[in-house]
Formats: C-alpha cells, structure tokens, sequence
DNA sequence: TCAAAATAGTTTAGCATTACACCAAATTAG
DNA sequence: CTAATTTGGTGTAATGCTAAACTATTTTGA
C-alpha cells in the first residue's frame, strides 16, 4: 500500500515551529518528563516534587515561600506538594523558630535514603540522555545556555 | 539589615538540579511560555494553540488525530482546541471526503490574517531571545541539539 | 503606640494536559 | 459477506499549575 494521500507524521511540514526556541525547548522538556515518570513513577514521584525534595535535602530549615520562589512555583501549589511528601514520610514541617505564621521544612530520616535512591536513578536517566551530546563540555555548553534563556 | 539568617533565593543551594538537563530544560521553557503569554494573551492565543494553528496552515485537510500526533499531543486534548479556533473563525471542521468520521481541518480566511499576525509576534520575540546567544550557529546548534533530546 | 501595609500559609476556582472508556464508522480476517 | 478489530472524535475524571481571595501574623511608619 504505498498510498501518499494521506499524510504521514513524516510528511508534516512543521513550517515555523521548526525554527522556534519555545516550539522546540517544549518537545524536548516532554521527552524529558516522560522518561522521568518511567523511571521514578513506581516510586510515586513527580518531577516537580523530586526539585522539592532536593532543594530540601540542600537547604533544610526553608520555608514553604522560600522553596517555591527558588524553583518559580507559586506558593499556592506547595501546599498539596508538601501534604504529600510529609504524608510518604519524606519531609516534615516544623514550626518556624522566630514566625509564627511559617513552617520549617527538613528532611525525614527515611527522606534521607529515599532522597539518595532515587537520585541514583535520576542520574542514570540523565547520563543515558547525556550520552547523546558529543562530549562533556557540550553538556556543559548546554546548560549554560538553558540557563541564558531561563531569565 | 544586614542580616543572613534567612536564606535570599541567591544563596539557596540548588544541589544536583543544576546540572539536570530536565530541570535547566523546565525552567528555560517556563521562561518561554510566560514570555509568549505576555506577547500574545490579548490575542487569547495560548502556545498549544499557535502550534495547532500554525501546523494547519502548513497542511491544510489534516484530521484532528494527524494535528494530535504531529505535536505529541493526545487526539482528546483536540476537541476543545479546535472549539476555541472554530469559535474564533480562525480554523474550521469540514467532513472529511472519504471517512465520515473524522474532520478535515482548514484555515478561514481570518484564519489566514490572523497567523500571519500573530507569527510577526511570535517572531520578533524570538529573535529577542536569540539575541542572547552568541551568533546564528549556536542557534542552529541549540536547535539541532534539542532535537537530538527530544525522541 | 497603633493603624496600615506586607507576608506565610491556605482554600478555591479556572484552565490545560493525560488517561480511560465510549460510540460510530471503517478496516481486516476468515 | 460477515464478525472481529481498529480508528476518529468525544465525554469524563484526575492531575498540575495559576490567580485571586481569606486568615493569622508580622512589619512598617506616622
């Protein structure tokens, strides 16, 4: 059946999306997201909530404002975040020592190991997709410029 | 109030999440999402949309499903995409010629003044986030790059 | 001091995305 | 040709993110 009537995905003319930063930077950050799920979903982690955790493991003692400003989340959406991670037993909230209005946030001891389980598997993931660059100092390049445009 | 007890967002910790490609690749794109709402949100274009728009205009008589896996989207996602654009007068539903249950989906002729519009947007803030880079072969690489991430 | 403004956490509603089940129509197999 | 399978569009439920409003608390400033 070598019928060309119907177009196949291959044959989709992208026109500008092609050329497009944004266009592009979202195919691939879904590539990324996806493989993500397939690696930690069993471990019931998304991406969002593992950036959680390890600007926690970093910083123990921020607050739920101060985690969400880092990663550029709203302050709003860590409050689901944080009931889930204190409900697996992985983080905790502490009263603020000197604001009455704030929790601490600090890692469980089971946070701890979790956090280093699953950062092994992250970093799996991420070097098998590093290994697609042609060297190191292009993955470095790389970052560097996410960054550039992150702002 | 030189105080440093609490943590400012400059001197928070970010640990392996700066050297995740997923994570730089979330941030990067958050950053061209939010720009592209601030550019095109008076026009009620979300970038999902403009992908969808400017696909059809590139390959007018697609189905709805061909548009879906064309941008990896799922088929569902479309309904209510194609409402919007059809309430809109940009794109429109015929019959599909030979399978009646599917549509064939073509530009209106606002449709067609309308891309033409906001792709002039959409370009110029591009080129400013270009403009970032070092020169038009580190685009071209960036883009090549992404491309090699994203499968 | 003390009223006004700002801040931390929360709740709620709106919106986009994903997955799943469903129906009608088309295709395939026997 | 008919039965079984696949496919296109749709509806719905669950999830994640954003924005706005609310309470309790803290900070500001006249």
């Amino acid at each position: 059946m070598a019928d060309d009537t119907k177009k196949t995905d291959q044959s989709v003319d992208f026109g500008i999306l092609n050329s497009l930063l944004g266009y592009r930077l979202r195919r691939a950050q879904m590539n990324f997201f996806s493989k993500f799920s397939e690696v930690c979903s069993d471990l019931g982690i998304s991406p969002g909530l593992f950036a959680i955790i390890a600007i926690v493991e970093r910083n123990p003692g921020l607050t739920q404002t101060a985690v969400a400003q880092a990663l550029g989340n709203d302050r709003s959406a860590m409050v689901a975040a944080v009931d889930k991670l204190e409900q697996m037993d992985i983080i905790e909230r502490r009263p603020a020592i000197n604001d009455r209005r704030s929790y601490a946030l600090f890692m469980t001891k089971k946070g701890e190991k979790f956090f280093l389980t699953i950062s092994e598997r992250v970093m799996e993931h991420e070097q098998i997709m590093a290994a697609r660059l042609e060297d190191e100092n292009e993955l470095d390049w790389l970052l560097k410029t996410l960054d550039t445009l992150s702002k």
